[in-house]
DNA sequence: CGGATCGTTGATCAACTTCAACGGTCGTGG
DNA sequence: CCACGACCGTTGAAGTTGATCAACGATCCG
């Protein structure tokens, strides 16, 4: 029983406080220390995952055998490789968590249960979806319009306590970059 | 009444061919010429459009003036500033015919009474704005992942006949290079 | 036919990567 | 509690990728 799973499920719909509580127990509470990996690339991805203390991130291996990370989740974001999901098939992306979180899991065949039941969910995750959809075209909008050094102050001024809870090479990873080219454009805004 | 909606309307849900011909007749039918502005950016972002016929592309001003362009919508796709839509507040793209066009249009309000009326739909949409997202996923990651260079044999690779129907600047826009570097590339595949 | 737009070419330049090496720090086992 | 090893961040040199600029040829459309 999470409260904020019940929360967030109150958020875009009215729903009582019963009917939150029945569909929060059909998730599965996973408490996994920083590093623990979820997800593995190439497994079969049958859950998706909901944040409810801490931070996960979803990477894949790029042919150089470096690690790509695409997103992190913090606190009420779900997460999955929403293909796979879908498709029921292997995942492309591996799952770990950055640092001691608290997940809720649930596997597709349950997530559809859910929504049969519950139809009133379909309207919050439409909802859910289509912002998530807004955040993406802003995500891949802004890959196009700037500079990595500019990405860098941006992210910083946008999210300064986040920066803090990662490692610098995981946030070079994040924003498509090397360590060391992270390093240089610190120092020279520091300077 | 557009063919092209009422079948889309069917793929994900149950729905009567009424109600399907009853919810088509709440959009807007556009007929577009190519190259016709349909969203200017800056302007208020008020409608989300369903591609029945032809194709749009979704760009803005890159700082340089150059036009950046983030997304092609071919048939049965839905477009909009998914920000500003939602937010009901100024749109940061435009959006343009890039062929003859027949394009659906409905406003922010008129969705919503859609929504509440025919229930159904919510459903409808969750599905295809989580598939958006599982696209935009893998949008992000090939964009990460890839060269400029492999990205444009991919593309073409992946959608041969889309090659032939745009321009080669809207092209090199869409992969995010310059139409002078596009230019090398071919002369590199074809020698 | 004439003008504007589109694609190509080559030269120079900026952004960012790769590699190798080094110093600091953190956590773990003795 | 200390010592050691592994990992992390930094530095600098050399190399790649792709942008920018200017000029020219081709093509499309009125």
């Amino acid at each position: 029983m999470s409260q904020e799973l019940t929360d967030h499920l109150q958020t875009n719909i009215q729903l009582s406080e019963e009917d939150a509580l029945r569909i929060s127990a059909r998730f599965k509470v996973l408490k996994v220390k920083k590093k623990f990996i979820l997800l593995d690339e190439g497994a079969s991805c049958h859950h998706i995952y909901f944040v409810s203390k801490g931070c996960l991130r979803l990477y894949f291996l790029k042919e150089n055998g470096t690690e790509q990370t695409t997103s992190f989740a913090l606190e009420r974001w779900w997460l999955t490789d929403f293909t796979a999901f879908q498709n029921q098939n292997n995942s492309a992306y591996s799952i770990q968590a950055v640092e001691n979180s608290e997940v809720l899991s649930i596997d597709y065949q349950g997530f559809e249960n859910l929504l049969a039941e519950f139809p009133i969910l379909e309207r919050h995750f439409r909802i859910i979806h289509q912002r998530a959809n807004a955040a993406a075209q802003t995500r891949i909008r802004v890959l196009y319009e700037y500079s990595r050094e500019h990405l860098y102050h941006q992210f910083v001024l946008k999210y300064p306590g986040f920066v803090q809870r990662v490692p610098q090479y995981l946030l070079a990873s994040f924003l498509g970059i090397s360590p060391e080219y992270l390093s240089e454009i610190r120092k020279k805004t520091f300077s």
